[in-house]
RNA sequence: GACCCUAUGGUCUAGCGGUUAGGACACUGCCCUUUCACGGCGGUAGCUCGGGUUCGAUUCCCGAUAGGGUCGCCA
């Protein structure tokens, strides 16, 4: 039978890196075995779901590649979704949940406590397989020695995460349930109540979290723990799904750059590490960069035109062949698309606000007549190519007797605002005989 | 407090009884480039501690310590 694994969040608050982890993890599995990935939307929490935060789900799978078989389409809970097995909104399942509450009271597995409904808990130990942290033997701890039993079904008649989770993975033939170890401990509730249910509770597979560089356990207040965060902050999603491969996971190849395609093919369950990973930031960035480099250009450029259009630049608004000249300059250079308008927004810019700290060190009085000499010179010439910027200006530098960055920081400055950027030849070529004059 | 998981440089990791403990990020020196970035060649830095087992432990076992998780009418 072929593994249906699940990514079941709960649209209480933005999808998180975290999450994003589990669900690649298990998105993972499903390609490596030619499974099924199911997601599901545990909303059972109505004070706390918003659409919103459903959406935020839909879109942040949806960005990163990891399509799911079954589940909903949109975020509306009552909308289409795809599978067999639906609803999907666990919203929709409420008599399900329902009827199995039934089942369990009617044979004295469950009773009412207070207007809520308990289950009767195990007060032996439970055994855990788990596929990447092994056998676990969970004892009860002295709060649950007090009272084992735990609410399946709140007072106001709404069930509980323990009860919902296992039932659904229970009625949609779940086979493996990859998540994160935080949810460990309490695997134990959930095998006592899939026996209760007379059903073979699924393969567990616990994964490590995903911790703060300082050790922290990773929560949503946290900076970068927001799937947001890397949709809109110029990332590719291509460098996050990679990052987050190699936490936990390692392809033992010392490849660190490496193919989805790839990551399919060797990735399996027993092979995660079981040590928490801290996030580390600076890593990703490194990733980003290699494949912001390596990008086609009609990629990079539609990539670099949504980011300019975000920062207030219309590129509409100049040639297009200008717009990619312009952009050639840039690829290979920037690592996130937010650095762009920061880098190369002189060529979508009238005016040049003038860098101060450069200011400072190239705009001073005995640059003025080497500029003017530069200047003269560039005004010769006809072809005004790359190639010739460069010779003219290495001959005025010689003329002058100056080394040639003495003439190259101050043009750059002059002609972008900015001490450091694109090739200098280059942009000036872009940028034109009249305008750099 | 109890229960559970974990432990290789600052970080992510390779290693699965005998290795000069390998790679990557970060940091750093030099080269390339008279910007920045990329690239190339170097460098600093690691097996948490204590007991066993063994001819021999980073590797196996136990304990301690440390970190993380859980014990909710949140998920």
């Amino acid at each position: 039978m072929k593994p249906r694994v699940r990514f079941a969040p709960s649209p209480t608050g933005f999808l998180h890196i975290g999450g994003a982890r589990t669900a690649l993890f298990n998105w993972l599995y499903a390609r490596h075995t030619g499974g099924t990935f199911v997601l599901r939307i545990e909303d059972t929490d109505t004070a706390r779901n918003t659409q919103a935060a459903v959406d935020v789900i839909l879109d942040g799978l949806r960005w990163l590649g990891l399509n799911w078989d079954e589940g909903p389409l949109t975020s509306d809970a009552t909308g289409a979704s795809k599978g067999e097995f639906g609803p999907y909104f666990q919203s929709q399942r409420k008599e399900n949940y329902r009827r199995r509450v039934e089942a369990l009271l009617s044979r004295g597995l469950a009773y009412e406590s207070e207007g809520a409904i308990k289950f009767k808990m195990t007060r032996d130990p439970i055994l855990i397989p788990d596929l990447v942290v092994g056998d676990v033997e969970r004892k009860l701890t002295d709060r649950e020695e007090i009272d084992p039993d735990f609410v399946i079904v709140r007072s106001d008649g709404e069930p509980v995460f323990h009860l919902v989770n296992v039932i659904d993975d229970l009625e949609m033939n779940i086979t493996h349930v990859i998540r994160g170890e935080d949810h460990l401990s309490n695997t134990a509730k959930h095998i006592a109540l899939f026996k209760a249910f007379g059903v073979e509770p699924p393969k567990y597979a616990h994964i490590p979290l995903i911790l703060n560089p300082d050790g922290t356990k990773m929560s949503k207040r946290d900076q970068g723990a927001l799937m947001t965060a890397y949709m809109d902050g110029g990332y590719l999603p291509e460098a996050v799904v990679n990052y987050l491969c190699l936490l936990s996971w390692s392809p033992k190849d010392n490849r660190e750059k490496i193919p989805l395609a790839d990551v399919v093919e060797k990735f399996d369950l027993p092979q995660i590490l079981r040590a928490n990973a801290k996030f580390d930031h600076d890593k990703l960035l490194w990733l980003q960069g290699e494949y912001a480099r390596e990008l086609s250009s009609d990629r990079f450029y539609e990539l670099c035109v949504h980011a300019l259009a975000k920062s207030g630049i219309d590129t509409n608004q100049f040639p297009v062949d200008y717009v990619k000249a312009a952009l050639d300059t840039c690829k290979g250079k920037i690592r996130l698309f937010t650095e762009l308008s920061a880098y190369a927004g002189f060529y979508f810019r009238e005016n040049v606000e003038y860098n101060s700290d450069g200011a400072k060190k190239d705009f001073i009085p005995e640059n003025k007549p080497r500029l003017q000499k530069l200047r003269d010179a560039f005004a010769a010439l006809e072809d005004f190519v790359a190639a010739n910027l460069e010779t003219t200006l290495k001959t005025v530098a010689k003329e002058l007797e100056v080394k040639a960055g003495v003439l190259v920081h101050p043009a750059r400055l002059a002609c972008t605002g900015n001490t450091a950027g694109p090739s200098l030849y280059h942009l000036l070529e872009v940028l034109g005989k009249d305008r750099v004059l």
